[in-house]
DNA sequence: CTGAAAGCGCTTACAG
DNA sequence: CTGAAAGCGCTTACAG
């Protein structure tokens, strides 16, 4: 059996109250005190325990990030993050993993119920309006990342402006028939995006196609995942015409993309979102999101809610940019429109 | 406030035992009391706090992954295993996070103390064999991933074969200097490695050449990162003369290196290691490491004793293979030995 | 099947 | 600066 507090408090010759205080650097503890238990707990490798800290003092010093789908680069250059500003401070971050099949809204009222941090980062979650504002009842804080909703403190980037960005690039260069490879419709990045693309068609008086969006036929991940990128582009270079240029809805789906036209020998410009690590080596042209400071910066926020509950509710948003790179210069490019 | 136990004993017209059973699905409930109870705490929005049942019961249902740098894709891909293998059963998962900035021995005693999970993951956590020793004491379920020491589960993948067997292909394809793209010479991984592309040296009679020896000059992540590879085979592809083909210490690397060919427009043949999924996608010749299966193993392993604390302490390593794809394919290879 | 009661290992006013 | 004591929100023998 491990110790206690009060076998430290027995061999150390003080109370419990005072070992407590010793772990909690309460001031008002004499060196004397503070040295006698310091060594004690060494000696009996002592620790306060999580679970009895947290019942008592009804705080545990965790931020908890609840998160859909764990293993995205998304999700981790958002991490890292979120872990370059809490290392700074003095809080344990542990992550909760909502799981695909079960229902969204109920595994996090689940998170929230169960009362493991005191302040959570929600990443990628898209829930509606009305589930968002049950949600608020709990009276915790909470900063969503990648999502909005006027009702909580939020750090995202406008998906619309990102798809468009992208989409009007190719048709400045003069190109018209601009696929775009998209992931499961419903989801809440592709529903944004394909606003976005079908804002650029319009701009340039171009209608929209529905044959031109198109998806791979894996759908797990929603099919952001290297082989549905690799799927729709095969079907994409397939099209009789082939379109001439294609937005994907994701840097991984690009990769599996790429591959498609190596394999086929066929190639057209592309242009990826996200911005992973990997684009730039990869010489893929992309929309940047600033994942990192994403997670920094809804980190910081987050602690300042945690620290003062009353404290205004904030949304940002995010301008993504392109990122000029050698997957849109095809030598065939057009010019003038 | 949020409700209690006994706010939903009063409203249920019940004690709390019950209310207790009925969450604990205690077969001992009448049907009345417990369609009673669920009533209320639905109403109430209640669930029993992880915090209070953990302090008395003393479990809470949880496994905990302790990890260092988390944004990683081996982890990526390893996680997922034990997600697989988890959500067939209703535990809890959380990950912690060691800093590597900090002390690993000291982070990890601190989990263990804290006392926040019913048994531990520990993901390529590389330790000297007393301070695993040490660890014992906690007597708490660990199963290690990614590396291997007598007196816990484990189960890893023999690096040192893995890189022999990279290696070996390439001096049996006749080429001479062939070398390696490394990364933070401490550690683990690295060190295993080194041992396994000597061992194939010393095979074909070839002497070791230190200065084939490469690392970036980057050392975020160890070395394992895009950027440092990158560095690693600019440094590689100047050399007089220049190496004929490259063993990568890692797939993401690789990638690095793969771009360093391209800008340089120098092109030799290279293998990577892992097989991360983006390997097959990019055409990398790889030493496939089966994360994923090691994860769900794994965590099968770890579950089972926590479910029989007495159970034989077991190593699975497994045996890497080689995957040859397009990135060892160059038109000059040589024949003959 | 159900309840009263002790206990899990801490924190924190309160009194000194 | 320090200790006695109440309380955090649960679980779980024990007795019925």
């Amino acid at each position: 059996m491990p110790a206690t507090i009060y076998d430290i408090a027995k061999k150390a010759g003080v109370s419990i109250a005072t070992v407590s205080r010793v772990f909690n650097n309460s001031a008002k503890v004499s060196d004397k005190a503070r040295t006698k238990v310091m060594k004690v707990a060494d000696e009996m490798g002592y620790h306060p325990q999580a679970y009895a800290q947290g019942l008592a003092s009804r705080k545990n010093n965790t931020v908890m990030i609840v998160v859909p789908v764990i293993s995205n680069y998304f999700f981790m250059e958002v991490l890292s993050g979120v872990q370059d500003k809490l290392s700074q401070l003095n809080y344990e971050l542990s992550i909760f993993n909502i799981s695909p099949n079960k229902d969204i809204e109920e595994q996090v009222e689940h998170v929230l119920k169960r009362r493991w941090a005191e302040g959570y980062l929600f990443i990628s979650i898209h829930l509606e309006d009305s589930q968002w504002e049950n949600l608020k009842r709990y009276n915790v804080p909470i900063t969503l990342i990648d999502e909005h909703y006027e009702g909580f403190d939020s750090v995202s980037v406008d998906n619309a402006q990102g798809a468009y960005r992208a989409a009007k690039s190719f048709f400045e260069q003069g190109y018209k028939r601009v696929a775009m490879l998209s992931a499961l419709e419903t989801s809440k990045p592709i529903r944004d995006r394909m606003k976005g693309y079908k804002k650029a068609l319009n701009e340039f008086n171009l209608s929209f196609d529905e044959k031109l969006v198109v998806k791979g036929d894996s759908m797990q991940r929603d099919g952001f995942t290297e082989r549905a990128g690799y799927e729709a582009m095969t079907k994409i270079l397939d099209m009789k015409p082939m379109p001439e240029a294609c937005f994907c809805a994701s840097d991984i789906q690009a990769v599996g993309a790429l591959k498609a036209m190596q394999d086929t020998g066929k190639r057209i410009p592309i242009i990826g979102y996200d911005d992973i690590e990997l684009a730039e080596y990869m010489g893929l042209s992309t929309i940047r999101q600033p994942m990192r400071d994403m997670g920094f910066f809804a980190t910081q926020n987050l602690i300042d809610r945690m620290n003062n509950p009353e404290k205004a509710i904030s949304q940002t948003i995010y301008s993504p940019e392109l990122v000029a790179r050698s997957s849109t210069e095809v030598k065939n490019k057009k010019t003038g429109s």
